[in-house]
DNA sequence: TGTCTTTTTTCTTAAATATGCAGGCAAAAT
DNA sequence: ATTTTGCCTGCATATTTAAGAAAAAAGACA
């Protein structure tokens, strides 16, 4: 009977660990550990170091600037494109009444997009970004042709 | 002439980042340095550190046991943002041709997007949210104002 | 049971990363 | 022109995470 008793300790520390981190914002293992120990469950820094490693569980940024723990994700692992295969990929530049339609890589959108959010011209009102795809928009009495020099500026890929 | 010298080395030194991240397996901030040198860009450790953060580059659980760099990739966790926070940011609301933008905090706008697509009203025909940005499109009879006022009545920050 | 082997844990301590502060510089404001 | 503001940077240092070594605990088995 207590043939497992170890294991199962580890194991179900594992298991809390994994339902802790998809539930709460941890910024780094000693609140990890406090959570732990509301739950009955004591250990130190450096196992859950090691339970972490094990479990793949990292590090992310979130958006607001704060660093959290994170399951590991489906894809995340995926091998990033190489620059071949992106250079491959067709960046594409279209316009429909005042929004202009960016094409990227896949995965590049967000990046596209946070450098026209900063561009601060007065032409760009706003944009949003999907994975491959941005949408600009652009205010009523914007220059099209302009604008469209302006990311092509940007982004050569587009030329 | 100068006048965007320094940005400029920065927007280059985060592009560069971001193409030596896609297509290496960095282990550390001082493997970055080292690539960015190779390259003839000269930095700091610190400076790395807070271009990974503005870059939301973070390290990941490689199968084979690495930790190595990566890009951010969509719909990774992240934490709901702290009232503070809410308030800090300017929520705004602009118009351009039937098209509504909608700018709020990071990781409101498909908050927002519920909530007028929840209306129903005949002048919204629809909506679609980035992270801090939701576009509705109005129909093109669509009197802006009432509707402007529609959506300023459902969210008092936009007033 | 006693001994050997493997796993798990902890105590250091090293390595890696983030931050407070101060200086510098360009753009905007006055 | 002068001041103010905001952004960017590096140094020193704090914080956070990982690793080495050793010991405790657990399992295997004669």
């Amino acid at each position: 009977m207590q043939k497992t008793f170890r294991r199962l300790d580890k194991k179900t520390r594992l298991q809390t660990i994994r339902r802790i981190v998809s539930t709460n914002s941890l910024e780094s293992q000693e609140d990890l550990l406090n959570a732990l120990k509301e739950e009955g469950i004591v250990s130190t820094q450096t196992t859950l170091s090691r339970d972490l490693k094990q479990l793949r569980i990292s590090k992310v940024r979130a958006r607001s600037g704060l660093n959290v723990y994170a399951l590991p994700r489906e894809g995340q692992f995926e091998p990033v494109p190489t620059l071949e295969e992106v250079n491959q990929t067709k960046w594409r530049l279209n316009f429909s009444g005042n929004l202009m339609v960016v094409h990227t890589p896949p995965g590049h959108a967000s990046m596209v997009a946070y450098d026209v959010d900063n561009i601060k011209h007065p032409f760009f009102l706003g944009t949003v970004a999907g994975d491959d795809t941005v949408l600009v928009v652009l205010t009523e009495d914007a220059d099209k042709e302009a604008a469209g020099n302006i990311i092509r500026d940007l982004f050569p890929k587009l030329a």
